[in-house]
DNA sequence: AACCATAAACTTGTATGACATCTTAAGGGG
DNA sequence: CCCCTTAAGATGTCATACAAGTTTATGGTT
């Protein structure tokens, strides 16, 4: 059996992310001033090490930037380094609509290649793969969440396939960002939407007909989108 | 005239840097154990706390990962989190031919979907912004290296077009990555080709003819990338 | 000899105090 | 009013001590 794993976390983690959620929940907004090391020092009651640390991950995130003398800014969302870091995490609450659609847009661009090219290199053991995915998804009908979690695991099954581990860094990443409002998507249609178009993908990528699943996928992601600007209209 | 900045660095950075260029230059290998902050703290004869914020900083980029009471290990390429960060630069070095294969195939799929995307949405404004890169390119055909600095600024210059910030965001991470790479590419073919090439998309562009766009850019791409496989066979 | 519990040594984490360096605001003399 | 000096506030660095986690050494028991 599983054992709770009861490894204290650090001091500094710890403000690491109280501060992290206070950005995130715009206590101090973009641009402006986070209070000093001093005064974080007797907010936290830790030592200014503490602080500092903290400020230090926050800072080779890109969510802060900290001057000498003056003191330390958070990051404007255009010039933060958020790629791939735990920074895309505290962005997530508070990015626009404009944002949501390109994430959108890239994911689409991203997919649509990714079908292509894991149905031109699929092997045998990777049908397979994609098979078992599908039978679990089906069989996990009852229990929407981890519907939802098979269904996101055949999206990343098929970026894998591709071999481009650039592609399944870039697909992760974005999906990762999306994960809530794809789980709300697939919540809303429930499970039938979904086992029609990862069949149909499926069968394609078996008999290696490439533009025809991207045509399957583009549909796919065409509806997905849909509901999720009229959810977020 | 633009005076020398003589910021002195600070000295975490300066420890930061050496460290990174050691990592880079696998005086550590993947996996493998660097020296414990009281060992760097006597090589460099700086105190614990400047050791202590690099480590921090190393480990927040995803380079290392620092373990209570064991010590810091170099992070494997695959586990890194290295996306957008100053981690690409550390690996840059010592990749493999397999995953600068995927970086040149993940370019392909960012500047084609780019250019398609900015031959739609390109403004007057635009237009003329690719029309004076343009010039200033064919202007520099004396000095390579600002030569080579316009071309790659074209490129970026379509992705920016595209209004994606998403997409924006992964051209820049990946081009920095290949940016040396690149440059070696138009020393070597000078400054013929691309001239031909940006002029023929320059035209697909301002005539709105996203496809043609489209097939310029595969043959450019398709060019250069032969000359890279060529030039590290 | 093999085993195991305990202690010692090593490594990272946190706290405290002091001072250096940089920035900004305040104050004072022209 | 302007400029220079000064002071106050903020971050950067250093030294020291101790806490807490991990590995190694130790020494006795079986």
């Amino acid at each position: 059996m599983d054992i709770n794993q009861i490894t204290r976390k650090k001091v500094s983690d710890e403000v690491f992310d109280q501060l992290k959620d206070m950005i995130s929940h715009q206590v101090w907004k973009e641009g402006e001033k986070i209070p000093s090391q001093n005064e974080l020092q007797e907010m936290f009651h830790v030592s200014r090490v503490s602080i500092r640390e903290a400020l230090k991950k926050l800072e080779s995130y890109g969510i802060i930037s900290t001057q000498q003398g003056r003191g330390s800014y958070v990051a404007r969302f255009e010039d933060a380094d958020w790629f791939g870091s735990g920074a895309l995490k505290v962005y997530r609450n508070n990015v626009d609509a404009k944002t949501m659609r390109d994430f959108m847009e890239f994911r689409r661009i991203i997919e649509l290649e990714s079908v292509v090219l894991a149905t031109r290199r699929a092997t045998a053991d990777d049908i397979r793969a994609l098979e078992i995915n599908y039978r679990q998804m089906v069989e996990a009908r009852g229990d929407i969440q981890m519907f939802a979690d098979y269904d996101f695991r055949f999206h990343e099954l098929l970026a894998e396939i591709t071999r481009n581990r650039i592609l399944v860094k870039c697909f992760t990443m974005v999906l990762t960002f999306l994960k809530k409002d794809f789980d709300a998507v697939v919540k809303k249609v429930g499970t039938g939407k979904g086992t029609y178009y990862h069949q149909k993908i499926l069968d394609a990528v078996r008999e290696g007909q490439s533009e025809r699943a991207r045509l399957i996928m583009a549909e796919h992601l065409e509806a997905t989108s849909a509901i999720f600007f009229e959810m977020n209209q």
